[in-house]
RNA sequence: GUCCCCGUCGUCUAGCCCGGCCUAGGACAUCGCCCUUUCACGGCGGUAACACGGGUUCAAAUCCCGUCGGGGACGCCA
C-alpha cells in the first residue's frame, strides 16, 4: 500500500527560453511537496515544440535547477522507470492512445478546415458567445469518416466532452466546477498527425504515475478538457494544485520589462542561492502563525504545505528578496563570500584572473570590509570603487563634496593631513589616529568637521567604511601588482591638494 | 463578450474553513530615536490594511448575496 500511495509530482518545462522566476517557484513547490511527503519528483522536458525548444535551454534549465538547491529523482539525465522524461519518442504512444478514444466512440475524426473554425470563432466573440467548436463532425458516421480520410481527407481527432459538469479537486481553491456547455470538444491530434499538449500532458502524467499536479494557474482553465481526457481513457484523475501568478511591481504579470526575472539573472547579480529559494517560498505560502521569514531548506521542507498556498497572486518584491540575500550573506562563511566575492571583483577586471596567496589574502580582506554594505554581491564592483578609483578632481566636481571644502577649515585640514603623510613612513592605523590627534589641536576642527575632509580626500565620499580598517587596505593594497594600481594614501593626499589648489 | 480564479497595511502575509480571544499580528519598505569621529550594520519606537453595499447573528475580516476592481482561459500554442 505504501509503495502505491507514494506521492509523485512532476516540473515539466518547455526548454524554450531562460528558466523563469514563476516557473522555478513551481518546481520549488513541487520539489517542497516531494521532499516532505518523502515521494519523487520528476523532471520531464516538453520538448514537443520542435521549432522553440533547444538544447542549451535544457542543459541551462539542469543548471540553473541544481544552482537553486532542487534535484530530482527521475529526470532525463538520470533516466527512471518510466522513461522517456522527454517527450520525443512518445508519438507512437499517443497515436494509439488515440485510436482507441476512437474506436470506444469517445473522440471523432474533424475534417472542419483550420479556416472555417477561425472565421466560427471570431463570429462567436463578436456576437459575445462562448466561442465553442460548434460540434459539427461530433456525429459523423465512423465508417463514413474512415472513407473519407481514406480518400485522403486531412482530419484532426477531437475528443467528445461528456454532456455532464466537469468538477475536479484543487487544493489550493477548493471543488471546481465548469459546465460542459463552456468547453470545446478539443482536438487531441492534429491533422499533421501531431498530438496536442492537453492530451500530451494527461499520458504523460498518468504514464509516470503522477498523483499531485502542481502548476501554474494559468492552466487552470485547461484543466477540465484535462480531466475530460483522464476520463475517456479510464485513467485516474490526480490531485490539481494551481499556484498563482507572480506579478510585477505594476500588477502585470512579472517579464522582462520588470527587470531581473530568470533564475540566471539573479545568480549573476549575486543573489545566493538559499536566499532565492527562502523567498520564493515565501511568495504564496506562509507557514501558520505566518511571524517567521527565515526558512532554510530543511526548515522549508519540514513546514511547507500545499493546503497553506495562498490562492491570491503576489507581487515580487525585490527589497524583501535583497533583505534575505543580506541576511544569507551575513550568515554564511567568509570563505565563500571571498569566493564569491572575488569572482565579483575578477570579471570587473580589478583583480587578476588568478590570484596567489598575497593577493587573494588582502582581495578577501577588502570584500569583507565592502560585503556589509551589499544588498547583492555584485554591488562590490561599484563599491570596491573607493579602494581603486580615487579620482581627485572627480570628488571635487560632486556638489557635497565641493561644499564641504567651501569652508577654510576644511582645506586645512586637507593641507595638514597631506603634509603629515607625505613623510613616506608606513602608515598604520595607530599612526592614523595619532595624525588626526595632531590635525585636530593644530586645526581646532573635530568631528564631522575633522572627518569629512579626510575621509572625501581619500575615498571621494564623506562616508564610509571605518578608518582603522580602510587605512591599512589601501597601504597594503598600493604595495601589490594589480591590474589597476590601488593608490596609496600618499598619493591620494597629494592628487588631492593639487586637485584642490 | 462568456467562463474560471482572486481581493487584509505601499508589498509579502497571519487570522477566514471551525463567527466572539482582532482596539487585526509578523516581515520588507518608510519615518523617528539610540549606538557610532562618517555611512552602513544593530537596538528601540511610530505611520499604515479587513475593496464596496446589503443580509444572517446578541456578535462578522471571518458565513450568505450582490457590486466593483484585478488576473487568467476561451487555439489544429505550450
Amino acid at each position: 500500500m505504501a509503495a502505491n500511495n507514494k506521492v509523485r509530482v512532476r516540473f515539466a518545462p518547455s526548454p524554450t527560453g531562460q528558466l523563469h522566476i514563476g516557473n522555478v517557484r513551481t518546481a520549488l513547490f513541487n520539489w517542497l511537496f516531494a521532499q516532505q511527503k518523502g515521494g519523487a519528483f520528476i523532471l520531464r522536458i516538453e520538448d514537443t515544440d520542435v521549432e522553440r525548444s533547444e538544447a542549451r535551454y535544457e542543459t541551462q534549465l539542469i543548471e540553473d535547477m541544481k544552482w537553486l538547491g532542487i534535484d530530482w529523482d527521475e529526470g532525463p539525465d538520470l533516466g527512471g522507470p518510466y522513461p522517456p522524461y522527454r517527450q520525443s519518442d512518445k508519438m507512437r504512444v499517443y497515436r494509439e492512445y488515440a485510436e482507441r478514444l476512437i474506436k470506444e466512440g469517445k473522440a471523432y475524426y474533424c475534417f472542419c478546415p483550420a479556416e472555417e473554425l477561425e472565421r466560427e470563432r471570431e463570429q462567436a466573440l463578436k456576437e459575445q458567445r462562448q466561442p465553442i467548436y460548434s460540434g459539427k463532425c461530433r456525429n459523423l458516421d465512423l465508417a463514413e469518416a474512415e472513407r473519407r480520410r481514406a480518400s485522403g481527407e486531412a482530419a484532426a481527432i477531437r475528443l467528445k466532452i461528456p454532456e455532464h459538469p466537469i468538477r475536479f479537486h484543487d487544493i489550493v481553491r477548493g471543488d471546481v466546477e465548469f459546465s460542459h456547455e463552456v468547453v470545446s470538444d478539443p482536438i487531441i491530434i492534429r491533422s499533421s498527425g501531431m498530438p496536442i499538449y492537453n492530451y500530451v500532458v494527461v499520458i504523460d502524467d498518468a504514464d509516470m504515475k503522477i498523483t499531485h499536479v502542481i502548476r501554474g494557474d494559468d492552466h487552470i482553465s485547461n484543466t477540465p478538457k484535462q480531466v475530460a481526457v483522464y476520463e475517456a481513457l479510464g485513467l485516474p484523475v490526480p490531485e490539481f494544485a494551481h499556484l498563482s501568478t507572480i506579478l510585477g511591481p505594476d500588477g502585470g504579470r512579472l517579464s522582462k520589462r520588470h527587470g531581473a526575472t530568470s533564475v540566471a539573472n539573479f545568480r549573476e547579480m549575486g543573489i545566493l542561492p538559499e536566499a532565492l529559494m527562502n523567498y520564493l517560498a515565501l511568495l504564496g505560502w506562509a507557514p501558520s502563525g505566518g511571524d517567521r521569514e527565515i526558512f532554510p531548506k530543511d526548515e522549508l521542507i519540514k513546514e511547507f504545505s500545499l493546503e497553506r498556498v495562498t490562492p491570491s497572486p503576489a507581487v515580487f518584491d525585490t527589497e524583501k528578496l535583497y533583505w534575505l540575500n543580506r541576511h544569507y550573506i551575513k550568515q554564511s562563511s567568509p570563505e565563500r563570500i571571498h569566493q564569491l566575492g572575488a569572482e565579483m571583483l575578477q570579471r570587473a577586471g580589478l583583480v587578476p584572473a588568478s590570484v596567489n596567496g598575497n593577493v587573494s589574502g588582502w582581495v578577501g580582506s577588502v570584500v569583507d570590509l565592502l560585503a556589509p554594505y551589499v544588498d547583492k554581491l555584485d554591488q562590490l564592483t561599484e563599491k570596491a570603487k573607493i579602494i581603486f578609483d580615487g579620482n581627485a578632481s572627480a570628488a571635487l566636481a560632486v556638489p557635497e563634496n565641493a561644499e564641504v571644502f567651501a569652508n577654510e577649515k576644511a582645506r586645512a585640514v586637507a593641507q595638514a593631513f597631506a603634509k603629515r603623510v607625505a613623510a613616506g613612513q608606513a602608515l598604520t592605523a595607530e599612526r592614523f589616529k595619532a595624525i588626526m590627534d595632531e590635525i585636530k589641536a593644530e586645526t581646532g576642527a573635530k568631528g564631522k568637521d575633522l572627518f569629512h575632509p579626510v575621509r572625501i580626500m581619500l575615498i571621494g565620499s564623506h562616508s564610509g567604511p571605518d578608518f582603522n580598517k580602510l587605512i591599512p587596505l589601501i597601504e597594503d593594497g598600493s604595495k601589490l601588482e594589480l591590474p589597476t594600481h590601488v593608490k596609496s594614501v600618499r598619493e591620494r593626499a597629494e592628487e588631492f591638494l593639487a586637485a584642490m589648489g
